[in-house]
DNA sequence: TCATATCGGTTTCAAAATGAAACTCATTGA
DNA sequence: TCAATGAGTTTCATTTTGAAACCGATATGA
């Protein structure tokens, strides 16, 4: 395979998302890691992924400031992988990914995981994109303006 | 390669929604998509995937009824590809990713699209997971609750 | 109207990504 | 002290990807 396209220098914002966690394993390290996983046996264990690919993927993330390794909090002499600032603000990514998922890929009556509000133990109402006044905006209703 | 492993049958709805659109290309057509892309060749020369690939990522996303095909609104007698119900309400998701990107991907100063809001034209503010009041959520606010 | 170019693919083939399993080597636990 | 676990890395077969060539159907234009 010629080297895969890099969107890197895309001036499209979502091409370069894509271009970093755009791929399977990524997204899902990432929703594990929301999840309070942090070491590479867990993260293996719940995605079942090969443990190559994981390392790969790892690194990756840590590279571009996604996720960030620090000494396991367990007092082991392991290490840890948790979200960085910048790995953090992806949580609205990950929720938008649940919720569309939860509406359109069980059957009716199928049993799935939930995201709740912890305080009050109620669904968490869908994300959408608002306009500045707060009223929910159609897709027809926002522009692309190319290159500020 | 042992077979792709699908999460298809995954309990948890991030995974299968990866599964559907987590791939570098299937999300860069779907952005497309939203800013009125429709046809194959348009497609192709937008995104610059090669034909064969292009091909099989509209199939399959026809396939998971996130685009459909329907004779060409110009007059000729080709077809186009635009997205159902189901795949407008990615939305949220696209302008997740978009925001992310926006906000981590570019040097200060760098270039790059921006999403606006089509009548004030100011930029769509921030997209974050709201409590029932409205309060936005942080990730340690919410919480998964296994098996509904 | 006939020739030519474009559209929307499919086929072919080499290079690259993936995955399972085996293999290391350090750390932990008994 | 010695087996078991953790965290990777290596190897190798299989799959996926991508560029380019190819193809039939449609559009264009002289």
């Amino acid at each position: 395979m010629p080297r895969r396209k890099s969107s890197s220098d895309d001036p499209c914002p979502v091409a370069r998302s894509v271009d970093v966690i755009g791929d399977r394993w990524s997204l899902l390290i990432v929703r594990d890691a929301f999840d309070g996983v942090r070491r590479f046996g867990d993260f293996q264990r719940s995605l079942g992924v090969a443990r190559n690919i994981l390392s790969d993927r790892l690194h990756q993330l840590v590279e571009a400031g996604i996720l960030a390794t620090r000494p396991a909090s367990d007092g082991t002499a392991y290490k840890e992988y948790v979200l960085t600032e910048q790995g953090e603000r992806l949580f609205p990514v990950v929720v938008a990914l649940r919720q569309w998922g939860e509406h359109h890929l069980f059957a009716q009556g199928e049993p799935h995981s939930r995201l709740v509000d912890r305080k009050t133990g109620k669904p968490i109402p869908f994300m959408a994109p608002r306009a500045d006044n707060g009223d929910e905006l159609a897709p027809g209703e926002a522009e692309v303006r190319k290159l500020t």
